[in-house]
DNA sequence: GACATCTATATGTTAAAGGCCAATAGTAGC
DNA sequence: GCTACTATTGGCCTTTAACATATAGATGTC
């Protein structure tokens, strides 16, 4: 799963407008992103994000503990998700092509290792 | 689809010995894969699959051309393709997962939106 | 035989992404 | 004051990827 915490992160702020601290810990809850939630990469990548338009970020000195950048998605945020959603899913039908591929070599492997056996 | 040209090279030589001319050519006729056919990458990643015994390579002065470079799985490249396939697998049941919480909120979304409309 | 074309492999350079670690700082509880 | 927790930021180094360029044998053709 490499390259895949951009649109991790505008799916999480698709669904509520969060803060990096609590993104973290959210990547961190869904099993196969745990590798995407180390803070340097994360906010770079949130500053990044909010420098393309992509986001929009406010400070919130309300909560408890030290304040807090809260990141929203932008309209272009909610265009980049969609972009990123149609080529997620062409990913996945690449995918299930490589592993039919592979299911029907492995098959012929098998195949001959019983006749030879 | 980045860093998967390792698998689509272990399948490719699993399927048959090949060179590295002809494995571009190949990956050049896969939907999805054209853009892991560049010649650099290519032989590059061959001769680092090689320094990694996971392929080993022979030269073949024999066909009309150049001579060229034939590349063939060992043992090692065999174990390494059923990694990346176990690798790939969970990778797909993520981008499931992720398209699954997309729609449920692009649901959610429209909802909202018949509804003040 | 000079020239273009196709086949084939290899290298160099640079930019972006990722992994790892350390720094800074506010808040809270003891 | 000390420690722990919350929160953001920066630096460094390696890997990956993108793009361009170099080299060279074989083949066909005029």
């Amino acid at each position: 799963m490499r390259g895949f915490i951009q649109p991790r992160l505008l799916l999480l702020l698709a669904k509520k407008t969060s803060h990096g601290y609590e993104l973290m810990e959210a990547l961190r809850a869904i099993p196969g992103s745990e590798n995407l939630s180390d803070p340097g990469m994360m906010y770079r990548t949130l500053r990044q994000l909010e420098e393309a338009e992509v986001l929009r970020s406010a400070w919130d000195t309300g909560g408890r503990g030290p304040a807090r950048r809260v990141y929203e998605l932008t309209k272009i945020g909610h265009e980049h998700l969609e972009v990123w959603v149609a080529e997620i899913r062409k990913t996945r039908t690449h995918l299930d092509k490589f592993l039919a591929e592979y299911e029907s070599i492995a098959e012929n492997r098998s195949v001959k290792r019983r006749k030879r056996g």
